[in-house]
DNA sequence: GTCTATAGCAGGATAGAC
DNA sequence: GTCTATCCTGCTATAGAC
């Protein structure tokens, strides 16, 4: 399949730059000379590989997005440790730790928000997937850990904090540009932690924990 | 300039379809001829009126989206009646009726946030615009407030609060799908009342007062 | 498995009649 | 101010050599 001298074959060059230019421009802003050129071969080589420009796209998701951010959950999980019912303050923490720390770089993890993101505004089958096979679990995981704590004990409320946690999350992965270009500040060093410290702050307060 | 014979002449029919095309689907996502079939007018009627898609996109922004957002601030400001320091549940409570309940009808509203989502994750000259004259003065206004009420002085942290406010009330326009798609439940009728009510306390607590 | 060459079509933009 | 007709570019996709 894969050229065995090649530490990236074309097929892995492909998929890594169409990642990275589908979440920078979205789909339909990106054309497949640009991905290829920017993986250094042949326009020829994606329709050899993935048959159609909407099949890479979703091979984007089935091959990169979904593992990565399936390695976050269990990453989330793990940090845990098993506790049976753990502080609300706990969750949010490792949640964060997880999500928006994590092994991935800064781009990287943007890019990785930024594509679902689009999916939101205009979903596609990617969305499904994504949906079924990690934001359902993260979601369902989140309810059963933290319905416990919670003196108010309806479902539904619950449900809003938890979409409001996801916002915020995703959100604050475009608060950069924004709190610059609002604020007329500048950020640099310790946005990113400062990023954490708030998620973990507003959504516990926010949760009424 | 315009048919003086017709309610909506035809540039106002094409800044209408356009608007609403662009926020569905994006820059890319759209056509000069979809938007024009939509229009029921001819392709070349844009270039007539706006020179050029992207100019027709931009004046989406100037003469409709702008005047909009102005509106929901005007009325977020007569709401709270010149008071001199409202509480920060007053606050929110005037935010969240001004900016999610409004005139607008939901579709609306869900289309006049959609493009400003859009703008965030790819900024065009749209969004210096919509910046400048809209959202830095609403974050300007809510800032001072705000902080009168806060026993913790910290301004960053004010700073993110209101990233995180903006990011929850803009991400609650996609709530309703995502919900569904996640939870598995359904909800109509009440989903909009529930989300304003949820986004105020969620918020308020937030803020830790 | 990767390349060149090209088919075939849809897009934005323009010219000019009315 | 609105239309038809058309240009031309850039796109996805395919054929076929190597």
């Amino acid at each position: 399949m894969a050229k065995s001298n090649n530490n990236h074959s074309t097929k892995e060059r492909i998929l890594e730059k169409a990642e990275s230019l589908f979440a920078e421009k979205g789909f339909h802003g990106v054309s497949i000379r640009e991905i290829t050129t920017a993986a250094k071969c042949n326009m020829a080589s994606v329709h050899y590989h993935f048959n159609s420009k909407l099949n890479l796209y979703l091979e984007v998701f089935r091959s990169r997005w979904i593992p990565r951010e399936k390695q976050m959950y269990d990453a989330f999980l793990a940090s845990l440790e098993g506790e049976e019912a753990p502080e609300p303050g706990k969750v949010l923490t490792a949640l964060a730790n997880s999500y928006l720390k994590g092994p991935m770089s800064d781009e990287e993890s943007r890019r990785h928000r930024q594509l679902i993101v689009r999916e939101m505004q205009t979903p596609t089958e990617a969305f499904k997937l994504a949906a079924n096979e990690t934001l359902r679990p993260l979601f369902t995981t989140l309810y059963n850990l933290l319905k416990p704590s919670l003196h108010n004990g309806s479902d539904g409320n619950l449900t809003f904090d938890i979409m409001s946690i996801f916002g915020i999350t995703l959100y604050l992965n475009y608060s950069r540009p924004m709190v610059s270009q609002i604020t007329g500040k500048e950020y640099d060093d310790t946005f990113k932690s400062l990023l954490i410290d708030h998620m973990v702050r507003f959504s516990l307060n926010g949760l009424g924990s």
